[in-house]
DNA sequence: TATACCATACTTCCATACCAGTAAAGTCTT
DNA sequence: AAGACTTTACTGGTATGGAAGTATGGTATA
């Protein structure tokens, strides 16, 4: 039995560049509005610029970044608006999740996996450990629900949600965050849909009060 | 007092390539599964290879194309996953829009006149007229409920379900769609929360039955 | 001092040439 | 005739050069 994921997958190097780029960016390496340069990365990883400038234009594809026609490309700043739609949706789309959810006998061992993950994470302080057990943690729930697509299409909406917790963790204690976690897996084990569906909205809706808080402290990374 | 919008926008060739593409894919004039030729495209419309190219790439990041490296680059299938995926995602999505507009009191009149363009766009037979006006109806929601960046993080997902809708308009009968969204409307005028919320996902529901007989009828054109 | 102008040094955008991988037609061997 | 191998004609991927537009800083002028 082949792979068919390695043989259909000669990566690109413009994929790569994009994969790297795209990484740093989540993680806050490259900060909002921080210029982007064609040649100067070009230079850095010994490449032309045109994989590189692909690169850009996938960036520009997934709303981390600004393509301005001969004047530069920025790393895009974190849209307010974008954030709130993206939160407003993620409330929607995981309230059904839980809801189906707690209506089946799911298998919920991965989102009690994640909660022990995200405990040390937290003890250790290790910031991106626990956004990505987090992601982890909410993925499961998708899993569980059968809808697993669901969160892949969530992906675009959940980076420009990452990049504002990359900063946000930084200042807010993450044991509150654990607790709603927590709370949520016990209404699915319950079975209780209504009480989950409570517990999802009100995780989600934390955001709406670290968001004025992080937007004031990171003026310049922000837009309206 | 000038337009911003104006002076910061000096559209890109490969972006008017990608438009053009982009619509002809919705419209259905290029089929599921076709293949593009960067080469044929180019001398097409009098332009190098590059600038198609990176139309290419902008498709792919839609989820509307597939670039297979050194292969070909092909019109993606609708794929029944993801169109099943965003349904659910704008059922959850758009039932929480209705709740917020049925508890306020929205200015209704832009749904209203849709329901009359509708009516007559059926009546012509106007297929792409009776979509577009669709969307301004569920876009006329979002607006109401002061979400109308909700409704744009959602364009990504309406187009995989566009693709879909062009094929099965040829074959339902668009009255029974008529009479759901004035049923969604009614629930709204009337303040009722409940009844929007289930007029909503009754309507959205539709789609469920339809996919698998769009899907049979055009086996060629989907994937799993 | 303030302002208009202009030369210059960038930036991205596009065209062209070349490279590498794939697939299918054609040829040879058995 | 059937199979394996070779050739050839494509495909997209990358490199490079130059064109077009923009920002910047200096300079002349009022």
């Amino acid at each position: 039995m082949i792979d068919a994921t390695l043989i259909a997958r000669p990566v690109t190097t413009a994929q790569q560049v994009h994969d790297w780029l795209h990484q740093r960016i989540l993680r806050g390496d490259l900060p909002p509005g921080a210029r982007l340069s064609e040649t100067d990365i070009a230079d850095q990883i010994g490449l032309s610029r045109q994989p590189v400038r692909e690169a850009f234009i996938r960036l520009a594809s997934d709303g981390l970044a600004e393509v301005r026609p001969q004047r530069g490309t920025y790393i895009g700043k974190i849209s307010a608006r974008a954030v709130l739609s993206a939160r407003l949706i993620r409330e929607a789309v995981e309230s059904d999740l839980a809801r189906m959810v707690a209506g089946r006998q799911a298998d919920l061992a991965a989102m009690e996996a994640e909660l022990g993950v995200q405990d040390r994470a937290n003890a250790r302080g290790d910031v991106a450990e626990f956004i990505a057990s987090d992601d982890r943690f909410h993925g499961a729930m998708a899993l569980a629900a059968g809808q697993a697509a669901v969160w892949q299409d969530l992906e675009r909406l959940k980076s420009q949600m990452n990049r504002l917790r990359h900063m946000s963790m930084r200042v807010f204690d993450r044991s509150e965050t654990i607790g709603q976690h927590r709370a949520i897996l016990t209404a699915l084990q319950a079975g209780d849909a209504d009480a989950a569906e409570t517990a999802v909205r009100t995780h989600l809706r934390q955001m709406l009060t670290e968001l004025p808080q992080i937007a004031a402290a990171h003026p310049d990374y922000f837009t309206d």
